[in-house]
RNA sequence: GCGAGCGUAGCUCAGAUGGUAGAGCGCCAGGUUGUGGUCUUGGAUGUCACGGGUUCGAGUCCCGUCGCUCGCCCCA
């Protein structure tokens, strides 16, 4: 019988990987509350009109990158290609448009049918944080505090930037737009295929391009500075000193834009030079009109998503496995009190471990080899006098203990 | 959708110019029937990704397929 292989593009957590990928939400979870986040959980799949109608008119192309199925009732469903509509649904769905703004902490996994490559996967998991409802900088700057908080505690923030942008306000971003297409429309000539079509389909994408010819280009091409209006100037003042408030570190870079209509004013991006092609790590930004979309009342929202994946091979190091106590009974006489240890050890909070099987050399060359940090021997002899040996696997110091304070012992 | 590289033991990999497959780690057992780690001796393990071709002979050369990896496109 051929072995089967995992779906391409999805993979296996096991061992390391799984403790990596753990410690990265866990750590992203306990901070996010920090910042009054509360967690929230939406189904993997929805209506498949959750996620079109949060992708405009872009459609065509990106509809051929999600995970859409008709169910037996003859429903679009599709597996969710990312946290933010669901959770704007999920806003409306639940009358939480009355009570905001809403501090929202997400994780969990989302599809997207695309060419696996290094750090992105059809299957893959982000940590997600929005909040919902408020219109103020301030809030902007709370999101990306919370951002680099978790990056910090993860210890990878030294190999991590943020890199700021504003896109402006729709009066703003209609007047660069358009100062776009006409400079890029001027060099068409030198512009590369794929960045010719962008400029008929998604002009500011241009900005980003990775070719070197129209990197050249965009060297020289206008900048959403000159094109803000008084207001959207002032949202992206108040927003810097509020991270220098915060003490967040940050770069401006222009060239951050956004594809959809609904992005405006902050757009940001945690960047490494660590993961190759997909350096960025942490994305966010602010929106307007999703929750309308959703069907709710025009609501704002900022927030940022980041892969779990990326986050997890960024990590110096897997978080090692609680280490267990190892109880080894000798004989079967010592079998049932081992057990009842075994039980006792366990109920204190204790981690604690006995092998299945085997004579006292190889329990503890097994109590080794899953890194117990102390083995109790507990033979014939031993449970005659109600005694235990305690050994610590360390330092191989062994001593007898009375049995009802071995659990004390070990706490 | 496009391009490049790679596929040999559980893992990491070695196998010039074609001659019937190896190492390290890990695993199992003994040295040590109530004491692990270190040491030492021995052992098991492979459709050499799959299919075809060239050849007396293919892990090695050729063609095809599949898979993986990295990159392009896209990135909500």
């Amino acid at each position: 019988m051929a072995a089967l292989q995992p779906a391409r593009g999805t993979r296996d957590l096991v061992g390391e990987d799984c403790r990596r990928h753990l410690h990265v939400v866990e750590t992203a979870r306990r901070i996010a509350a920090c910042y009054g986040m509360e967690e929230w959980s939406t189904p993997v799949f929805e209506d498949t009109r959750v996620f079109s109608r949060s992708l405009g008119d872009t459609s065509d192309v990106v509809m051929k990158e999600m995970y859409s199925f008709t169910d037996r009732g003859g429903d679009s469903l599709t597996l969710r290609p990312e946290a933010t509509a669901g959770i704007c649904r999920a806003l409306v769905s639940n009358g939480l448009t009355q009570s905001l703004p809403q501090k929202v902490f997400y994780t969990g996994p989302m599809f997207r049918y695309e060419r696996p490559q290094k750090g992105r996967y059809r299957q893959f998991h982000q940590i997600d944080v929005e909040v919902l409802g408020a219109a103020e900088p301030l809030a902007d700057a709370e999101v990306i505090a919370c951002g680099w908080h978790v990056l910090k505690a993860l210890g990878i923030s030294g190999d991590v930037t943020l890199e700021l942008n504003t896109l402006g306000d729709r009066d703003s971003r209609e007047a660069y737009r358009a100062a776009l297409v006409e400079y890029f429309t001027a060099h068409r000539e030198a512009l590369s295929a794929d960045s010719l079509s962008r400029l008929e389909r998604n002009p500011l994408r241009i900005v980003d391009s990775k070719d070197e010819g129209d990197r050249r280009i965009v060297a020289g091409a206008p900048t959403i500075a000159a094109h803000l209006t008084p207001a959207a100037a002032e949202f992206y003042d108040r927003l810097r000193r509020h991270l220098d408030a915060f003490k967040v570190p940050f770069v401006e870079n222009p060239r951050i834009v956004r594809g959809l209509d609904y992005y405006g004013h902050t757009a940001f991006e945690f960047v490494t030079s660590r993961l190759g092609a997909q350096g960025t790590v942490m994305g966010g930004g602010r929106y307007e009109g999703l929750v309308e979309e959703m069907g709710g009342p025009p609501t704002p929202g900022v927030g940022w998503a980041a892969g779990v994946e990326r986050l997890s091979m960024l990590l110096a190091s897997a978080p090692d496995p609680v280490a267990p106590v190892a109880v080894v009974p000798v004989g079967e006489a010592a079998e049932s009190p081992a057990l009842a240890l075994l039980q006792r050890l366990r109920e204190a909070g204790i981690s604690a471990e006995m092998a299945y099987r085997g004579n006292l050399k190889r329990r503890l060359e097994r109590a080794n080899r899953i890194k117990a940090r102390a083995a109790v021997i507990l033979g014939e002899t031993e449970v005659a006098r109600g005694v235990a040996q305690l050994k610590d696997l360390a330092s191989g110091a062994q001593a007898e203990v009375p049995l009802a304070e071995v659990v004390a012992r070990l706490r």
